[in-house]
DNA sequence: AAAGTAATTAGATATTTGCCTAACTACAGA
DNA sequence: TCTGTAGTTAGGCAAATATCTAATTACTTT
């Protein structure tokens, strides 16, 4: 739970999921996206992975990122008891 | 979006919010289910504040703290992007 | 008016975060 | 085997965060 609002607390991380949505990309295809250097992208989607919102895939040289939304259950549960 | 986010990623706020779902506050009863200082309470307040996630009413001496539920509604439709 | 209570504001400090450059690892192709 | 490419790891720094004590504000009570 820490570790899921941690990585959702920063508007890149968030548009990095968004990105995700789409299609699994690679590392360099999402560092494409954005302003940062490669270790800056690097460590966010390190982030994602220690909360389990993403899931990286290694084929040869390159390093494939999936979103995993089963983990945002877990928050939707949790804002949800609000709504009642 | 940024505040939501930022008010959210603290375990000590959110069971802030958890107290204040059953009912209204004030800041003193607040603070007696924590450990922590009164201005680190009050702090911690301010930030729901600015997230706009609690409002607050001043009657006399004492300021209560009311949870709002109506901005979550933000957090819950980003959120549920990524379930479809 | 003085003293007490509720809460915030101010200021200091230690930790965490987000970013960078440089160095490293692992794989691919000539 | 050498060179290039993808990506991470290491190390450093500035800004943001979470905490505290001390001081302040606002209200209540005597």
């Amino acid at each position: 739970m820490n570790a899921l609002f941690k990585a959702l607390n920063d508007p890149t991380r968030r548009a990095m999921l968004e990105l995700l949505r789409e299609q699994p990309r690679t590392a360099g295809e999402i560092a494409e996206h954005f302003a940062f250097s490669k270790p800056t992208i690097s460590h966010h989607l390190d982030l994602l992975r220690q909360a389990d919102l993403v899931t990286s895939d290694k084929q040869g040289q390159f390093i494939t990122y999936t979103l995993n939304m089963t983990v945002l259950d877990e928050v939707l549960g949790w804002l949800l008891q609000f709504k009642s």
